[in-house]
RNA sequence: GUCCCCAUCGUCUAGUUGGUUAGGACACCAGCCUUUCAAGCUGGCGACACGGGUUCGAGUCCCGUUGGGGAUGCCA
């Protein structure tokens, strides 16, 4: 058997989307698979929306991605001689025809064929006037056999295809002599000896017409695999108005790019009961043969659970190194990492599902100030809280060693000394008191993340605020 | 309108020669733990769209209905 080739083609007209990416992924996991070649080609036919830097984006949020490719990127735009070739044997050979209508002809007598209960396809004008290259303004149609079966086996939904007669002679060159899609990526696939074609579903109603132009080339068309479409809220195919779907959006909001793979890898594909899967996982397991055919909604809940579940497995240095940017973000300015840093990042890791939530709730150790949240000084800076407070800085002040263990038992002597209270009655107080808000890790691992002094000196700070409001209640 | 496709818990899915108390994960709810929030542990809720047929037996096969989606471009 030959060796197996597949491709990810992407349209440079945007970043890179979540379902392209998807693509991406299942064309990779193939190739990979079965030790093939993974190739890149760049559709960029349609000139006006092509960009250079949309081509950018989209490579760069492949290889964020992890995923390599063997051969590439091509672009299509520099492959126009082997596509004007193509269509000129075509032409030569009569299974392709020049066509003179005019898009407005064309529009007004799809619409009145379908006012009168047709079927809107081209209805052949053209077809066998036989027009030379001197007929002036012109496309060029690809003859379409009248009827017979356009049939392919797709390694996902079975037997597929529809009968010529369904099909209109569709246009594969526009009139100002480039190519269009649906000519370009055959003679691509061709020359590029692709054998697999995983693409989107969308394109499944395509298929039949492409099976035509491999007809007409005379070449043997690939094996096609299309992947149920991944669907957004409304349940219709993902828009970029209406969904998340930019990769480097993901990215920016400090996701794992290993939880976003997971992600996307389980919409559509299974094996069997399992849930995590690595990118070497996907490689050693992935297969055709366990994708669905039903689309699949994207939702955020299970892409949370991935990243905590990724962020919970990262090296205490790696962590670091890949959450730097969000706490450089929130700091506003270089954060070196630090024992104290590590610790907190370490208990934080159960506290967050990406990068940018673990970066916020450090908040009140990477910058010098913090601020103090209106509801937490409520709930807990009250004048109850005082006395406590005051005694506690006091048996704080004479901790030997500033570690989890000598603090846990400060802490149990004042609550102790203070009548038995509940732990909670001091430990609220003092973590509004030294990062401004009523959540953060375990009391003793926020005191040792914050250090001595400042412990002491934020302790004094959330004290006055207690007595500036103690005092206002007296005096009003 | 025409053509094509799809249909298992809220969501992602397991189910691959018809025989299962229809399984898992996320989410949700409850309890435990507890200095907050999480995490963790335990338990719970929850699905074969509907109607026919084939069969001793149907989530699995066939037909229809309904619902949803895709295509129908001088986009890809």
């Amino acid at each position: 058997m030959k060796s197996i080739r597949t491709r990810f083609a992407p349209s440079p007209t945007g970043f890179l989307h979540l379902g392209s990416a998807r693509t991406a992924l299942f064309n990779w996991a193939f190739a990979r698979h079965h030790g093939g070649t993974f190739l890149l080609r760049v559709e960029d036919t349609d000139h006006d929306r092509s960009t250079l830097e949309s081509e950018a984006a989209v490579l760069e949020g492949l290889r964020w991605l992890g995923l390599d490719w063997d051969e590439g990127p091509f672009r299509q735009s520099e492959r126009s001689d082997r596509h004007r070739a193509a269509i000129a044997s075509l032409i030569a050979s009569g299974r392709a025809y020049r066509c003179v209508c005019s898009k407005d002809s064309l529009e007004e007598r799809k619409n009145q064929d379908l006012a009168s209960g047709g079927n809107g396809l081209y209805d052949g004008r053209c077809r066998d006037l036989t027009l030379g290259a001197d007929c002036g303004d012109h496309t060029v149609r690809i003859r379409l056999p009248q009827e017979g079966a356009l049939a392919f086996d797709d390694l996902v939904f079975g037997p597929s295809g529809q009968d010529a007669s369904q099909i209109g002679d569709a246009i594969i060159q526009r009139s100002d002599g480039t190519p269009l899609y649906n000519l370009a990526v055959v003679v691509d696939d061709i020359d590029m000896e692709i054998t697999h074609v995983i693409r989107g579903a969308d394109h499944h109603p395509n298929t039949p017409l492409q099976v035509a132009i491999y007809q007409a080339l005379d070449a043997e068309p690939p094996f096609f695999a299309h992947v149920p479409l991944i669907v957004g809220e409304s349940g219709k195919k993902l828009s970029k108005r209406r969904d998340n779907v930019s990769i480097q959006e993901f990215q920016e909001e400090g996701q794992l790019h290993e939880a976003l793979v997971n992600w996307i890898v389980r919409l559509g594909w299974s094996h069997g009961d399992d849930e995590v899967f690595s990118l070497d996982d996907i490689a050693r397991l992935f297969d055709l043969d366990h994708v669905g055919r039903s689309a699949a909604r994207a939702e955020p809940a299970k892409l949370q659970w991935l990243g905590q579940h990724y962020i919970k497995g990262l090296k205490n240095d790696e962590l670091f190194q890949r959450v730097k940017p969000f706490l450089e973000e929130i700091a506003e300015q270089p954060v070196q990492d630090s024992p104290g840093l590590s610790h907190l990042l370490d208990a934080l890791r159960e506290r967050s599902h990406t990068l940018m939530e673990m970066a916020e709730q450090t908040r009140w150790l990477i910058r010098d100030e913090i601020e103090y949240e209106e509801k937490a000084v409520q709930k807990h800076l009250r004048p109850v809280s005082i006395p406590l407070l005051q005694a506690l800085r006091t048996r704080l002040e004479s901790v030997e060693t500033w570690d989890e263990g000598q603090l846990e038992r400060a802490f149990e002597h004042v609550a102790e000394q203070e009548g038995g209270i509940k732990m909670g009655k001091l430990a609220q107080p003092t973590r509004v008191a030294v990062t401004g808000r009523a959540v953060s890790p375990g009391i003793y691992e926020t005191l040792v993340a914050i250090g001595r002094e400042r412990c002491l000196a934020r302790l004094g700070a959330g004290l006055s605020i207690a007595e500036a409001r103690a005092a206002a209640q007296t005096g009003s």
